[in-house]
Formats: structure tokens, C-alpha cells, sequence
DNA sequence: TCTTAAAGTCAACGTTGCGTTGATTTTCCT
DNA sequence: AGGAAAATCAACGCAACGTTGACTTTAAGA
């Protein structure tokens, strides 16, 4: 029986000053060994102690490891989905330019975030409330590109085709061209133009 | 894996031995688990047992859990390297019939082994052994298709841009919509479409 | 100021699942 | 038959996770 009451995405509900500052600092320790060791080899003890304090205590403000990691996406997530909504309101003029605006925005945290982004791309599989993360964001992307895409009214070269279903795809390959650059610690710029090609070919916009 | 003797026309000496035997009873129980239960939930205990034996025993066969694992995945990548080394023999007359031919052969296969396939990504990151098999298997087929956009000299409607990596990108996002529409359970005859109309839009042959 | 409930901390425990060992049985070859 | 190689298993050790219950600190109200 736990405790403590905790939300739906395994954090504590009003965490005192005291304990915000733990928190804090739980979390960037373990964005560090995440970085420098994967999220494989950084244990719950390595954690721990790293922040100052015992397995036992960490327990006290997460109640997983997986948790730790999801918290750790959900930092991003929530930058991610802030830069979407007021790029959105931000609108420029020119669809193709909206659209490349996306992709250096994705560029852009995969250059801050790459360690993290990582993480959360290969845990989602195996960690439901991190895929619930990642999932969430990754749907907000889409969603705010099918609406770029219908209001430049794109025109299909080859008569009908489920725009969505090409949206959603495309947003998949952005995800994974750059998580195999950030893998390889290959050029995220390079990357971004096989990106932008790709989605210009295929979207062609008047 | 296990040293096996070969004659000069590359048959094996010995008939299935008791031995052989087991360890194909060995993957068959796992890969059964695979499609049942997946890769965490499945343990050793479970698979020895299935099969027939005690962990003890399923350790003289193979090294690791992972090495079972790798070993599933490595029956598919054999008949995926066949299947496309055929193919590239047979080759079409049309570079887009070769092309769509491949994108058929990439949904027969994850409709047959889609639970080995997924397992093969989501390990992939995490078992070196696994993701060796797996690159290895991709290299061989961003190759081929490579050759195949260089024969067709595919005209680039944008001036120069780097085609090596759009077919890798290209590559990577048709595993992806394949892995998405597995892990969706949603129609691979779908993803084909949405797979074959962004190759064709990207690389527009003569 | 004293009290006390909540916040915070920790050592020790229990569990799971992996991989190892050494001893034992079965099979196979000569 | 007899010995070498193949096959089997019970028991062990270990790492990492998550839990418990008891202890200390903090802060807020009588």
C-alpha cells in the first residue's frame, strides 16, 4: 500500500519545496547518466546516490526507475508540445516554409535533447507510460501538420491518396532519420535536408 | 552457432540429430512465446520448460536469452537475404515493377514473422548481437535498391541531392510504417500503398 | 514553547530472473 | 564392452528491482 498519492503518470502529487529541490536534482543526475552511460547500465543505486540520498529515499519520490526515465521525457514532451502550439499561432505566409520551420524545429531538440529523445524512442516499446508520452507528442505533431497540409491545399501528381496515412508516415520517417543520425553521431544537419527533400517530393505544394 | 560438419557440396554430414532436434524445438516453443506473451514477459524457465527441459539444460544450447532471441531472428534474415537476392536476379524490365515487387516481398514478410521482426526492432537497440543481424539485413536491401535507382537513372526533380541516403531514409521509414501497422494490428496492405506512393512521389522513375 | 502529524530518510528484506558449476546419466563410436 | 562426447539437471551465486517498518527532521498550530 503506497503511502503517498501519486498521479496518473507516476509523479507525486505536491511535492514540498524541500522535496521539489530532490526531485530536481534525481532527475537531472539521471538526464546525466543517461547521456554518459545509456539507460541500461544507470541503475536505481547509481542514481541514488549520484543525487545524494539511498535507493530507499528515491523510492519516496518515484515509485520506478521507469518513472524516473518517464518524468525525464515528459520534460521534453512539454517543451516539444509549447514550441508546436506557438509555432502554430505564429503561422507564416508560405506553407513550405512552415513545414521547414518544423523540421528545424525538430532538429533542433534532437541536437539538445538527442540523449533523452533516444531514450524515449527505445523504451516506448517496453514502457507503456512512456509510449503514452511519446505517442501524445508524436500526435500532436501530425495533427498540426495534416492541418498545414489541407490549408495549402496541397495537390496529389497521382489522383487520390489518404493524406493522413502520408502525413503520419512522413512524420515517422522525420522521427527516424533523426534518430539514426543521433545514434550514429552523424550530421543532424545532413539530416535535416534528406528530411526536407523527402517531405517536399512527396508534398508537393502550389 | 553450433559447429556443424559439412560435406563438399555443402550438406550437412549427419542426419538431425537428437541434439538438433531439441534446439529446433528449442525456437519453435520461443518463438511461440514471442507471438504470445513477447520478449520481456518471456523467460528462460518458460521457454526451457516448454520445450522440455530445465534452464540448466536450454543453457548447454545457447549462450543467453539473448542469443534464443538473436537465433529467432537470424531464421528470418537468412530467408529475407535469399528473397532478395533472387528477386534481384529475376529483375524486372519496369525499375517500378521491381520496386513495388520489393515493397511486396517487405509486407510478405511481416505478415508471416511480424512478431519476430518487432522483437528484431525493439531489441535491436538494446542486444548488439541482435541489431548486427538486423543492420546487416537493411544494408543488403538499401544496397539493392540503391543499384536499382543508379540502373534506372532516376531523373531528381530538384537538382543534386544525395540519393544514397534518401533510399536509407527511404528504407527506414517502410520498416517503420510496416513496424507501426504490426504493432497496430491495422491492415499491411495499407501500409504497402502508403509505402509504395512516398517512394514512387520521392524517386519519380522515367 | 510544546506537540504532533506529515515529510523525509534509510538499512534490511524479499523477489525475480539471469547465468554458472559440478556432478550425473545417456548416447555413440570403435 | 568401454570410454569419450553429448546431454541433463539441481543447486548456487548474483545483480537489480521494489518493499517494509522504524527512525529522524520539519513545520504548523494550540
Amino acid at each position: 500500500m503506497a503511502p503517498y498519492a501519486y498521479d496518473e503518470n507516476g509523479r507525486r502529487v505536491m511535492a514540498p519545496s524541500k522535496g521539489e529541490l530532490r526531485e530536481k536534482s534525481i532527475l537531472d543526475e539521471a538526464e546525466k547518466q543517461l547521456i554518459a552511460v545509456g539507460a541500461d547500465a544507470m541503475t536505481v543505486e547509481s542514481i541514488a546516490t549520484a543525487a545524494g540520498l539511498t535507493r530507499g529515499a528515491l523510492y519516496f519520490y518515484f515509485r520506478s526507475k521507469n518513472d524516473v526515465l518517464a518524468a525525464l521525457v515528459q520534460r521534453i514532451v512539454i517543451e516539444l508540445s509549447g514550441a508546436v502550439s506557438t509555432r502554430q499561432k505564429a503561422l507564416p505566409n508560405l506553407p513550405q516554409d512552415a513545414l521547414l520551420s518544423a523540421i528545424d524545429l525538430t532538429r533542433d531538440l534532437w541536437s539538445r535533447h538527442g540523449a533523452v529523445m533516444r531514450a524515449a524512442v527505445e523504451l516506448s516499446p517496453s514502457v507503456p507510460v512512456i509510449a503514452q508520452l511519446w505517442n501524445g507528442a508524436r500526435e500532436e505533431i501530425v495533427e498540426s501538420l495534416q492541418a498545414l497540409v489541407v490549408a495549402a491545399a496541397v495537390e496529389t501528381p497521382d489522383g487520390s491518396s489518404d493524406e493522413d496515412a502520408l502525413v503520419r508516415a512522413l512524420v515517422g520517417m522525420t522521427e527516424r532519420v533523426f534518430y539514426d543520425a543521433s545514434v550514429a553521431g552523424s550530421s543532424l544537419r545532413t539530416a535535416s535536408e534528406t528530411v526536407a527533400t523527402i517531405w517536399t517530393r512527396v508534398l508537393p505544394f502550389p
